[in-house]
DNA sequence: ATCTGTTTTATACCGACAGTACAATTTGCG
DNA sequence: CGCAAATTGTACTGTCGGTATAAAACAGAT
């Protein structure tokens, strides 16, 4: 991504940061970062575009710093999880995404909407998963409830001791508390035998949760995120590889297939990547450009 | 209150149900309603000013409604509670009061983002007495936290069961798990012994809870409610004098103390009131002009 | 250094919006 | 009736998000 762009988008977040979404025009955002009107709307198609190039960033990165926490570790040691949510409740608050969260989850812009659906439905997914991994699958039909409630019960602890101790408090005592809670609490309702919502439904939630498309995007999302963990800083080449796929299936309308198989034929190449993951990309994108040309045929018809 | 007004309210409340309050325009208000811009201005001095009217009239009958529930029952009783809460959920989605909360909730208007604040204060400070009534004293250092978690617990199911079920489905269920859940919670959290909100801090919570006028007016709501709960629609001059001490407390700047002074002489001649009650509440506004006249000498000096 | 295509800039503009101002009209009531 | 208050209609202000476009700056290839 342009350079230039980037920094209206940090420009942008900081002053989302100290007045809000709402409250910063586009003519502030302009000022302050240095650029024309016409510069921005050649970047951004509007400024609820800006605000998912800026949710995106922030997400990306505390998505895979989360995971990067787990990588070596026994995946089903509370501590680590607990680990992992004060990382994602730290940086909420660094960057303000809250309440910023908040602002903008009632528009009327309906992909910005879909955009912030999408990601809540990932964040109750992703300890959805975990929870499997620390309390183990019988208990299965009882976390996607606890999943949710973990959820309520740790961004209401959080606001509420952030009132009552100040902003810059350490949250840490209150992730600690939460966690043992729900601990108690999953113990209980499967004891009870009382079940809210069934995880097979959890796909069916988020109208577009079961499109192909979106479960080939979670597909590629993983696969790449697993190919990525397994490298350093060092491999610069590799890493730009990954993100350009990702990239070029997430952002392009027409994603250009002779690109990406060239990408896909470097990396077969690279002895520093687990080659069976790479086949299962490779294997991933094969399919998805077979069913795309089958589409593609039916409506030729 | 002008029946005009009550009718824009209603109007716009419908309008707000439909497509939400930042979609609304003072326009479609205007033509909808059938009134003018000067009277719109008139009656209220901004659009937000309309919505805190609207909040408060929900809010003031939800509340109403939601304490005849307990009169002449036990107020140790888990059923009862539980109806109590599925009473304010089923108005919260008939009303649709929570979406238009999460819209306005983070907003520039300072007044209207107080407003709100105290609302959801006042619902967390009710759930923590109620909890008092149903568990005891001795769990009271653990009822704040559970009054929070509670709710946090409560508005995420029922977000996420009205996603996967259609919002049209019944939330009884729903009211009836958090509650389980939140009764094994108290207990989980007494035996462990942790704590992480004081409730004698409640009242320091918002900025202004401990400022003299805002524990008057609470105690001033209390005891006005307290007198309205004895009285049935027959009653309608008694309640016309409750309220209008209320409003002459509340949305005046200046209370005109010979005409509430008079409305309380008529209300000690009330024979269907609880003249014990009505004592109170004559001590309460004579406590506060004492207080007003020693500020405006102390202001003069 | 010159040509060429792209990016950037400056500026004027549009329609929608919240809110103001005010004179003209209607209404309600003694 | 007469008068004061409420109501109306309309025109206005300023701000906002977004569009349009011509001129200027830039960058890479020859």
């Amino acid at each position: 991504m342009n350079d230039r762009k980037q920094h209206v988008i940090r420009m942008a977040h900081q002053l989302f940061i100290e007045r809000g979404f709402q409250a910063t025009s586009i003519q502030d955002i302009l000022e302050y970062s240095g650029i024309s009107k016409g510069t921005f709307y050649n970047y951004f198609s509007s400024k609820n575009e800006l605000l998912i190039a800026l949710f995106k960033a922030l997400y990306g990165s505390m998505e895979t710093s989360r995971d990067e926490l787990l990588i070596g570790q026994d995946r089903a040691d509370l501590t680590i999880f607990i680990k992992q949510i004060e990382l994602q409740m730290n940086t909420n608050k660094k960057n303000k995404l809250i309440t910023l969260f908040e602002e903008v989850f009632v528009s009327n812009d309906e992909d910005l909407k879909q955009f912030l659906k999408e990601g809540q439905k990932r964040m109750i997914q992703w300890v959805f998963n975990r929870f499997l991994e620390l309390f183990g699958e019988d208990k299965r039909p009882y976390l996607l409830d606890g999943a949710i409630m973990f959820l309520g019960i740790l961004h209401h602890n959080v606001k509420y001791y952030s009132i009552a101790n100040g902003s810059s408090v350490d949250i840490s005592p209150v992730v600690h508390y939460s966690v043992h809670r729900i601990v108690t609490l999953l113990n209980d309702a499967a004891n009870a035998g009382e079940q809210l919502n069934k995880p097979e439904q959890m796909s069916t939630w988020l109208p577009d949760a079961s499109k192909p498309n979106e479960v080939f995007k979670e597909k590629l999302y993983h696969i790449i995120a697993t190919l990525k963990n397994s490298l350093d800083e060092n491999q610069m080449k590799s890493i730009e590889l990954l993100d350009f796929i990702q990239d070029e299936f997430l952002h392009s309308k027409k994603s250009r297939e002779f690109l990406i198989e060239s990408v896909l034929c470097s990396l077969r190449n690279d002895q520093t990547l687990d080659q069976k993951t790479v086949a299962k990309l490779d294997q991933l994108v094969k399919d998805y450009f077979v069913r795309v040309a089958e589409a593609c045929e039916q409506s030729n018809k």
